[in-house]
DNA sequence: CTCGCACCTGACAACGTTGTCCAGGCTCTA
DNA sequence: TAGAGCCTGGACAACGTTGTCAGGTGCGAG
């Protein structure tokens, strides 16, 4: 009789076990069901008997509260969602990690999943996680239109973009400096005697990858240099694509006698293509990349620091949520050239 | 009148915006409740006619549904968690996203967490996770106790281990075989005429470090080779203490001409003290590293396929959640020895 | 001895959704 | 035209938790 017969209308199949709830443990220990919520939550108010005996039921039943409850009475989900572009990628891993430290400094849980590029699958993330009632949410847009979160952040959920601005919504970012550091690295190539500079870059709609390559024609430009078409290839970053673009560069008549490779994953696929190339090429490129001062030589980077990226714009969604509503800004963060031998060979004419 | 007072008896301020539910969506509409339910689910049963004023209201009012209310009523979250030991190694990322992928096709949410090799904050996570009700949890272990999660599974959270077993409970587990590829590795190192040859590794408290250091010696004993205890290095894999390590093997009398490194952290710092160093000595590592082939020379690793890992062990997990109850299996997927040059050097006495 | 007070405890409603079940209106057939 | 059957729509309870509020107990002071 001390058992309730319960999910007595749900379909059956549709639950795995069958959960012990508070009023299990109230049953058990003689209690009331609030008096077990006070337990658990560590509220005072409870004799120090009564608790000992809910705590032994909680034990014997192997309770645990069912957050999903929790959030729907509290409004609030202690977790926060992060949509990136591909976990696997090692730019993001050291983001991302950083997200889930401030996260979890903050008590909340971190729910993650990538867009591949995807700007459909950017917004269905997005979307997803705002069901689940995340807190806030941190985005790094694959698309250049997020009207769609409209809707969610005047409902409250706090919103901070990272890497990328958002599209025609007015909302908090976080960026790397990438027009300076392209521009920085370009110049330390011309500094180097290079003219003939090439640039292999990402598709512009991203805007990374734009914002580099302007950084380029301003390097360029400084030093009255004017750019050929030929030496500039903005396109998918797969290394097929790639190998080819920097071998167009390098052949021909007047082949470039430098190249800045736009991102992590195209400097890799130049490097491999200047070691079998014969004549010495000068190589500068965005991002760092592990190992690269056992090469030889030693890859010129401009690095940009993935983990404060991700630390910025965690703390600035934290900030959004406990101090209430502040104005939308813009962060940038600077970039660093490390030089290693690759960005200081002359040019082999 | 239409609009009922709501949140009248939750204090002020801990919810962030007054989001619309289906009540409002359907006094908006001028339908009944369940209606909105039904359209927003698309179940059948509803005039096209009731379907657009359901959509036009949702539309105007901006609902999104609310999945925390939908999982407590149904008892699934459509979400599963991922204990991992750091979301910034190179050799996670792609696990995880492998993890992710799988579940996406299954229509679920990864959540997951960092357990930076803390059992306690591995059980700390996990029980978090089985708080939020995730469906199953993929658990790479940092702790070698897991009897904590009996519960969890009793009450049908389906779970798999991964990259190391499971400690004191009986579960699916997916591992890439550590003994055997080491053993392997090591075994090339003395066909190409090694007979002293250093071991590199983690702590053997970690069950994939011991399995490696376990490898080690069979090979040794295979080609009948006394091991001597200054060949060897268990402990933390931070670069300062391998990079010691290294160097006091590399010295002496009688040093090492070969060195097999216990993982891609150890691997990277033994590449930078053998590049510092005079007398060529051979290297194996376990784990692959980005850009292994384009040093010089050439590293030759044990490689394991963190993907598979991440989508073997995922795929075990939705089998155990679609097709029910399976009896615990141990999954070893084997590993890859890829040669580039510096395990093929000889013995430079 | 009684009143007041402090402290514990539990009944109850509400969070937003979905499953069940029934009512009413319609069509189709005999 | 009446009855049977189907389709649409809505009322209601339940999921497991927490906030509110009121009842009950024990103790000290007047």
């Amino acid at each position: 009789m001390a058992e309730t017969t319960r999910r007595a209308d749900s379909a059956p199949g549709t639950r795995y076990g069958n959960r012990p709830t508070m009023k299990d443990v109230a049953a058990r220990a003689g209690v009331g069901l609030k008096t077990v919520s006070r337990v658990v939550n560590g509220e005072s108010g409870v004799t120090p008997d009564t608790e000992r005996r809910v705590q032994e039921a909680i034990e014997a039943l192997g309770f645990r509260r069912n957050d999903s409850a929790r959030v729907l009475r509290k409004g609030r989900t202690a977790s926060i969602g992060l949509v990136l572009e591909d976990l696997a990628d090692p730019f993001y891993g050291p983001l991302s990690r950083a997200v889930e430290e401030v996260a979890r400094a903050h008590g909340a849980l971190l729910i993650n999943g990538s867009s591949a590029e995807d700007p459909e699958r950017e917004q269905e993330l997005a979307l997803a996680l705002c069901a689940r009632r995340v807190d806030g949410l941190v985005v790094i847009p694959a698309g250049d239109d997020h009207r769609y979160l409209e809707p969610e952040i005047r409902a409250g959920v706090a919103t901070v973009f990272v890497d990328r601005p958002a599209g025609r919504i007015d909302a908090d970012v976080v960026l790397s400096d990438n027009y300076g550091g392209a521009r920085g690295g370009v110049a330390h190539l011309i500094a180097h005697g290079h003219r003939r500079i090439g640039f292999i870059g990402d598709m512009p709609r991203i805007h990374t990858a734009a914002e580099r390559l302007r950084g380029y024609r301003a390097a360029m430009d400084d030093a009255g240099i004017p750019v050929e078409d030929s030496w500039m290839s903005l396109g998918a970053t797969n290394p097929e694509r790639v190998r080819r673009a920097a071998e167009d560069m390098l052949s021909g008549p007047a082949p470039v006698t430098a190249v800045f490779a736009g991102n992590n994953r195209v400097t890799v696929t130049v490097i491999r293509v200047l070691a079998e190339h014969a004549r010495p090429v000068a190589l500068v490129g965005f991002d760092d990349i592990e190992l690269a001062d056992l090469l030889q030589p030693g890859v010129t980077v401009v690095a940009q620091d993935a983990a404060a990226l991700g630390r910025t714009a965690a703390e600035r969604l934290f900030r959004q949520l406990d101090g209430g509503l502040v104005a939308p800004e813009r962060i940038e963060l600077p970039t660093r050239l490390i030089t290693r031998g690759s960005g200081e060979l002359p040019p082999a004419d």
